[in-house]
DNA sequence: CGGCGTGTTCAGAA
DNA sequence: CTTCTGAACACGCC
């Protein structure tokens, strides 16, 4: 599940629940997704610590305490984080905080990635060194300058050091609304292209934002992913599915012509 | 049983 | 140097 609007969630969810109250307790039910940490040295950093108010970057959340160590999350394809205030673990809570008024519980399916610890400021920012601007904080004159490499557009997107935030649905998403196919080589874009991507790049965060995940089923092309015979919402051309960067692309070969007049 | 998947990383190839 | 591909990670669902 997780691009940038779920984790911006996630960091909704610990922000309202678990921010300036006490860690009582630190529970690793799972230890495998713990990254360049251990459950005795989780537990110990942060058994009587608070939060402070968590931020974001692209699809990382990060969460500092009122210590130096900041406890970052990286929710790989599956992960969560909820808040609970009763009842039983679910089979997929790897890491539960445990609070006086309910409990944070870090779920996660399939352990792609998971949870680092930092010892202050400058070790978040040396595991955060690789990433681009966050996709909501750019401007639209800096998106200009990163995303113009030779690679194809979809690629540029999804290439966190460029962008941070932005998956393989909300790419295919933001391409199929600025009606631009997603092989194109990103250095051939046109101004107003570019434009367009940027601007529907921002609208597609947003309304997912609101929503409260990416992306919501319905009118969006999101939603029709796994339907093979699924047509265009726009046209009902049938849409087209191929593999660009390693993943599943979905693309309207009407709206989103390779070239002017002609289809992918 | 085989294939697939909202993410990332790495080795190796082009 | 840049870009691309496939495999790996782990698990549930066709």
């Amino acid at each position: 599940m997780p691009e940038l609007p779920d984790v911006e969630g996630f960091r909704r969810v610990l922000a309202k629940h678990a921010v300036g109250a006490p860690i009582r307790r630190v529970l690793v039910r799972d230890a495998g997704v713990l990254r360049g940490t251990t459950a005795r040295r989780l537990a110990d950093v942060l058994r009587g610590r608070l939060f402070r108010k968590p931020s974001r970057h692209g699809k990382w959340l990060i969460a500092p305490t009122d210590r130096s160590a900041v406890l970052l999350f990286h929710f790989g394809m599956t992960g969560s984080l909820e808040w609970e205030r009763h009842g039983a673990p679910q089979r997929h809570d790897r890491v539960i905080f445990a609070f006086d008024r309910g409990e944070l519980r870090y779920r996660d399916l399939r352990k792609l990635q998971g949870l680092r610890l930092a010892r202050d400021d400058a070790e978040v920012g040396a595991i955060l060194r690789a990433l681009g601007p966050d996709a909501l904080d750019v401007s639209p004159r800096t998106f200009d300058e990163r995303i113009a490499g030779r690679a194809r557009l979809k690629a540029i997107l999804m290439d966190q050091s460029v962008i941070a935030g932005l998956g393989n649905l909300l790419v295919d998403e933001i391409l199929w609304r600025a009606r631009i196919n997603p092989a194109r080589p990103a250095n051939r874009l046109s101004g107003p292209e570019r434009a367009a991507v940027f601007r529907e790049m921002r609208r597609v965060l947003r309304d997912s934002i609101r929503v409260g995940r990416v992306p919501p089923r319905g009118v969006w092309l999101t939603g029709r992913r796994d339907d093979a015979s699924a047509k265009c919402p726009r046209c009902a051309t049938r849409l087209r599915r191929g593999t660009i960067a390693g993943r599943t692309t979905v693309w309207c070969p009407r709206c989103q012509p390779t070239r002017r007049g002609r289809s992918a």
